[in-house]
DNA sequence: ACTGAATACCGAGAATCCATCGGTTTTGTC
DNA sequence: GACAAAACCGATGGATTCTCGGTATTCAGT
């Protein structure tokens, strides 16, 4: 019986882009004290997070994961690295949306145009005919 | 130092619909046969997925999980557990939508529409206009 | 009721991944 | 060259998924 595979499906069905990585709690609080402070030594990120938080070491590893996932960029600035983000969190956000496009639409667009009405409606309901708009544009649906 | 929390910030700032629990790849694959074939024994699942792919032991395992994280539903029909999903596809993928729009976008809609935007972007240029119109209406921007 | 097959249930082992940090090495700076 | 700051290495602990075997239950037919 096959592992956990993906891998070779990502390949077959044409181009793949790289999924986004999962993230950890403390990946998601780094990206963000990225996103809201720019460049950033791995100090600035610490306090960022405050300093009692967590130790320094702990947040350079997770700014190498995070580098290393391709989430961030560092250059070195005398003896510190500084970190920056590669992606928005707009890019970050319509990655996710796509993965979750990928593992339970089938990539299709449209039961993502229904799943994000369904998460609309439960914030801003206001904006539900818009969407109903943009459904009915779509037609091709099938699925619930 | 505070390990991975989230159940006390869950509850302060107002209700909280549970977040999506995570989903492995043979848990995913499991709900979609559900949704593909409706209510299923087990069995009937083992058979979806190949039954030489998987012992039926792993797939009641998985059935169970499943059920356990509150995404389907068992009734006993004499011997077997009948399986049925509680959420629709568009339904897990809108809460999945909202477990992103809290971690990444604070819970505000105006980001998740940017990201959703880029999303669409790269599947289906043609619907970005209307978007574009969606995310005007919204105004309060700030990110990215 | 008894038997046998189908099914549920229990628990364990391997793999993966995140978070955390201490200790050691490297590297600028004065 | 010495000192301090930062990087680097690697180990530990905890969660989670996936996998399945073995055992206990339960129904159905004789």
């Amino acid at each position: 019986m096959s592992s956990t595979s993906r891998t070779i499906i990502d390949w077959i069905g044409g181009v793949r882009r790289s999924r986004m990585p999962d993230l950890g709690d403390r990946e998601l609080a780094v990206l963000q004290a990225i996103w809201a402070h720019g460049e950033s030594s791995a100090q600035q990120v610490q306090v960022a997070l405050g300093s009692d938080e967590v130790t320094l070491s702990t947040v350079q590893s997770t700014l190498e994961r995070l580098t290393r996932k391709g989430l961030l960029q560092r250059e070195k600035h005398s003896r510190a690295y500084r970190y920056s983000a590669l992606y928005s969190r707009s890019e970050v956000i319509g990655r996710l949306i796509r993965d979750i496009a990928e593992d339970l639409a089938g990539g299709d667009l449209a039961p993502m145009v229904s799943g994000f009405a369904s998460y609309v409606a439960t914030e801003a309901p206001g904006l539900e005919a818009d969407l109903d708009r943009l459904i009915a544009r779509q037609e091709g649906d099938d699925d619930d």
